[in-house]
DNA sequence: CTTAAGTCGAACATAAGTGTTCGAGTTAAG
DNA sequence: CTTAACTCGAACACTTATGTTCGACTTAAG
């Protein structure tokens, strides 16, 4: 996977993975920053970053597929469709709502700067976990069914968005992120 | 309140109206708007723009005091002071959610364009509102206490922006959102 | 009807971002 | 050690946004 077209020499590598980072970190914290901002954060030269990702698109692209595929294992990690679906739903949270909630972030991003579509489709493939989980627990009757499923999972990522924002203000401790989410969630969704 | 000054032609008097209006519709759903795009939309030329409003900070701030003034009168007519604190929440969602939504995406254009602090003083007096409610939920017993403030106001923020997103992407109809929001909202905060 | 207030397009200056090219210098890999 | 891959600063062209100035035109107010 890594060897794919010709090989790249082992700085190029790195320099890659640096920017990449680099331009995680500054896409979600701060997501009209600029490309000399990311050079530089890379600490790479600005024509070192156009060589390896020729426009600010292919590179928030990258961004973003690289992400979503970090979710998509971490996701996977938490097995949720294993065991009553509350506890994977716990799971989830717990293991997953920082990888959440840069997806959301990006993903945000992408449909400003990108246009609508484009991801859609990789998009998808995350917050189907999510609403497939949501959809086992109406079954075993442990989530609510008066309420559109479309709400039930923008509810899930929006006190997912809270919590972590809160989490980098400052405002809530991130071990403590978890168990807050948890306790305001649950009862929101519940049956 | 209205000739404080030097007195305006009717107008200018119009046109500013019409900026104002013009610039929140577009602060809040596409906050990187331009002036040109502003005074377009206002229609109104980009000198005339520019002579009410000698730069975009300006506007935005007078944009802002108004949607904090707009959202002052609302609160105060749903009476947060009144009767139970369930109920009296009802109220203020059942009528404020759009307004506070409004409030909640400028403050944060603004936090990030002007800097951090700034208009924090006025952000307050329409934060305290819901905090003070919210308080007032807890001595009466029927909000929860066993998370922190800070996050129960967050919770309701961010319930409210969501059910707001929701209806002006089309996913939520408008007099669905205060319904679906309450069901949401307040098995999540009360005790 | 007179006039001061207001509008507006055109043109200018400035700044910041994007993307490209050049050439010289480094560095990994065989 | 040789070479191809890679890095990087400097300079350039281009675009977009912000504000300003000028002068002619329009309109509200007395």
């Amino acid at each position: 996977m890594a060897t794919t077209e010709t090989r790249r020499r082992a700085d190029a590598e790195r320099n890659i993975a640096a920017i990449l980072d680099a331009a995680l970190v500054l896409f979600t914290e701060e997501p009209q920053s600029s490309m000399v901002a990311i050079a530089r954060a890379a600490g790479v030269g600005r024509v070192t970053l156009y060589s390896h990702f020729p426009s600010r698109e292919v590179l928030l692209e990258a961004v973003l597929d690289r992400t979503i595929a970090e979710a998509g294992e971490v996701i996977k990690k938490a097995a949720p469709e294993e065991g009553p679906a509350t506890e994977a739903l716990r799971r989830l949270l717990r293991t997953s709502w920082n990888v959440l909630d840069q997806h959301r972030k990006l993903f945000g991003l992408a449909q400003r700067e990108l246009g609508p579509v484009r991801l859609r489709q990789r998009h998808r493939e995350v917050v189907d976990h999510v609403e497939g989980l949501l959809t086992r627990g109406q079954e075993e009757g442990v989530i609510r069914t008066d309420l559109p499923m479309n709400w039930l999972v923008t509810t899930v990522y929006s006190l997912l968005h809270a919590a972590a924002e809160d989490v980098n203000t400052g405002q809530l401790k991130a071990e403590d992120a978890a168990g807050v989410l948890e306790a305001t969630l649950l009862p929101a969704i519940r049956s």
